[in-house]
DNA sequence: TATTTTTCTAGAATATTATTCTTTTACTTG
DNA sequence: CAAGTAAAAGAATAATATTCTAGAAAAATA
């Protein structure tokens, strides 16, 4: 329930591994209480005297720690997407080292990623609704360049994995961001209304449909077109 | 290019039809150029003066008009919906009015609502970046209740053209906040990158294959699953 | 048209909030 | 332990949102 920080990009590292190990795990608890402000309020109407009193960390260490506020939310962005690719790389091994046909191993891949999806969203709600609506915040902040490694890593990790399938020619041959939109688009898309409180029905009780609509914008065996 | 904000929501009306009119014309001027202040420095970053400067509108008017800085955000967010939906709606009447089979009109109908979609976004890409990500906005302002009237009469109408497909077979038959999902999602995943500069390939450019793909995750004649 | 009422405009005054600065305290390392 | 560095605290400042009061313009009424 809790989203787990698990390291922090932003700020000084103090000089020895226990001071710096120590430093991390308070950043992290303050993202933590931080994140809750943002879920209760949204980031806009969050003041730094409402992570102040969350935290009891006093203003002169928030931003000895972070320096404003865009900061705090873009490390909280930074790790909620590390979070995440984390998980969907670990639902792509279980995948890959299971044995099938091609087809059928693409069918699991595709699969697999819209399932990390939403059942990371499930497993961390405020985090995700966060991650959807503040990306902005990481640019201004100066973390961009952080996450862009961040994103272009897992990436290439992805493409490694899918691309041979594509070549085999059971994943259609589209332009490169599309496979990103047609797998996370539709469960994002839901995700969001899902958060904000607009659908009823939980995205884990659609989460067969979500894969199985993935699946079918990006498979080949089929008659249409 | 400059949006045509039509309505206005927010605010009491004069008493005079003429002067209602006037009013309304010098809001929606108000909402446009704020609009481009928060496409250049974001909803957050843009500051009451801003908005002061870019119309030369006093700051006691601005709050004589809107009440506060959320309610000129969310009367921005209100008419962007506005005028999206009445774009879909002509393109769906168009198809509505033509020729054809019951499978190649259901096809018909969930492109051209993708096409709403990408032509919407190409043609006003501030006003879509805005919408996609301040819908919350509207609540905090107040203008919750007008935002999902409008929003029920939208799917309303949506539900009255869509509905006999599925019931024909034409299109499969899922709980009702899918469809939205998957003829939407992926566009708007592609959106949110593409108006964030991450990706270099226009949308317009991938317009066809984000509507094979909608009418692929959608269409009953398939031999998947 | 004169008068009365209402809406609109203006900008100064106030309140809220983000950020900076200075000092004190706690660690770490040699 | 002593010097140096990081961390914490909170008061002072700056930036910003919002409110308030007064006057100008417009509309309604007679």
């Amino acid at each position: 329930m809790a989203p787990h920080f698990s390291s922090v990009s932003v700020g000084m590292a103090a000089t020895s591994s226990k001071s710096r190990a120590r430093s991390r795990a308070k950043k992290r608890e303050i993202l933590r209480k931080a994140l809750e402000c943002f879920a209760v309020h949204g980031l806009e109407h969050t003041t730094i005297d409402m992570i102040r009193a969350e935290t009891g960390v006093s203003v002169g260490s928030l931003y000895h720690h972070f320096g404003n506020k865009d900061a705090i939310a873009s490390a909280v962005f930074i790790e909620g997407m590390r979070d995440f690719s984390q998980r969907a790389l670990e639902y792509l091994d279980q995948v890959a080292s299971s044995s099938g046909g091609a087809t059928e191993k693409a069918e699991r891949l595709i699969k697999a990623l819209v399932y990390a999806n939403v059942d990371w969203i499930s497993a961390n709600p405020n985090w995700a609704q966060f991650v959807f609506h503040h990306r902005r915040t990481v640019g201004k902040a100066g973390g961009a360049s952080t996450l862009n490694r961040d994103v272009e890593s897992f990436y290439g990790k992805l493409a490694a994995i899918l691309g041979p399938y594509v070549e085999g020619g059971h994943i259609r041959n589209l332009p490169a961001p599309l496979y990103g939109s047609f797998i996370s688009g539709p469960a994002h898309d839901y995700a969001r209304h899902w958060l904000a409180g607009r659908y009823a029905v939980p995205i884990q009780d659609v989460r067969e449909e979500l894969a199985e609509g993935a699946w079918r914008a990006l498979n080949v065996n089929d008659g249409v077109m």
